[in-house]
DNA sequence: CTTGATTTTCGCCGGCAGGCCTATGCGACT
DNA sequence: AGTCGCATAGGCCTGCCGGCGAAAATCAAG
């Protein structure tokens, strides 16, 4: 490839697991026009040295430690407009999809893709393109066909979320209603809001499906 | 290192991330002593590769498609049980980690440890030591504590596995009836015991300890 | 100030969940 | 043969869960 058409492009990896940084890091290494500039363990670490380093390129896991994946590329494009991320992660769940998206995300690969699918994807994100992989551009396809507007289905309220949170803990409405400072009747009601809104029948499936959307963890 | 000491120490590697494959085979390629004889993508690749390359050391990953993990790491065992096991995965649930020492582990290690302990570890296992991380380690001691002889507190039954995994889907007592055709009364015998043995109050706790502790997953 | 959405609260009530006691087949181990 | 663990099942009973209808308080927007 000639140097004035691509004049190399300029990666940052983070990701907390050493052997997934070195091992991008030398795959990367193999194609001419990729230049690693640096790696960061966190995500501290990659928002402040994509300040500094202004890559082409942010490739970025969600899970780390320090700053959250999705609150560090907030930060990252806040901080660095130019930089463009690429989200590379092992998870696949409609919310985290949805919430890198809006995170400012140019691309989403999953961990376990293949070489070619990687260097393709980083080089179409160093143009300016966006990319996602067929697996979750359906994912995010699926959500929005299900959103007329924009919040979709599951637009919990502030309190909802409260008590799924506790709801996934285990606890007893009475226990919620102890926790909150409210009437169990209220907690009662707030519990059918959620079962309402994610088409849950009980309590447990609501958790379940809570879970698999990314809505809370354990 | 001189040779007849050490005479390259062959590695084989199994992980369904073309990313961790390369980056272990690139980070294990920069010490002398070490070669990986061949990588494998799935269990059933790694268990046909052992035994037809006997090699010293089997980097496994717990999250494999066609063939889990632990299942790989016991038909793997049992037909080369010269070749010694070194676990390298991301999850470290307590019953994980228990599953794969008894399939016959030498060694348990967490991704995202540093180069260093993840080169001792396989210098270790080759010499027929075995090794756990700190924290897994701890972990285990918990688990060996909790339990005065062999099994443990939370020893299900396979019918009270069944339960708890339709219990994680949210399923009523009535459907799990009939699904398992048996008595909605046969149904609540099992939950009890299963809440009983997993500490729990209700059933969306047991769901939540369950996969908590990677009894089952969602 | 009025309107409308959100959050909070109440009572009533049918149904499910889960504890307790008991009992019967079945296979494994002694 | 006896024993032990497991799965099955019954009845009885208390309490929690969740749906239905109604309404007051709060707050942002018109």
């Amino acid at each position: 490839m000639p140097d004035a058409l691509a004049p190399t492009i300029r990666i940052l990896i983070a990701d907390d697991h050493p052997v997934v940084r070195d091992g991008l890091a030398a795959m990367l290494g193999t194609q001419a026009d990729f230049e690693v500039v640096a790696t960061a363990a966190d995500g501290q670490q990659a928002v402040r040295l994509a300040a500094e380093l202004r890559p082409d390129v942010v490739l970025l896991d969600l899970e780390m430690p320090e700053l959250d994946g999705v609150e560090a590329l907030t930060r990252l494009r806040a901080a660095s407009p130019a930089v463009r991320a690429l989200v590379f992660t092992a998870f696949d769940t409609d919310e985290r999809i949805l919430s890198a998206v809006r995170a400012g995300a140019q691309g989403y690969l999953l961990k376990g893709s293949p070489r070619d699918e990687l260097f393709r994807a980083i080089r179409v994100v160093s143009q300016g393109g966006s990319l996602l992989q067929p697996v979750v551009a359906s994912r995010l396809m699926q959500r929005m066909a299900r959103s007329t507007e924009d919040d979709g289905p599951a637009a919990l309220t502030g309190r909802q979320v409260e008590v799924l949170r506790l709801l996934a803990q285990g606890r007893a409405n009475k226990e919620i209603a102890a926790d909150l400072v409210i009437s169990e009747r209220t907690v009662k009601f707030h519990v059918s809001a959620i079962l309402s809104k994610l088409g849950a029948g009980n309590r447990t499936e609501a958790v379940r499906l809570a879970v698999q959307r990314g809505l809370v963890s354990m």
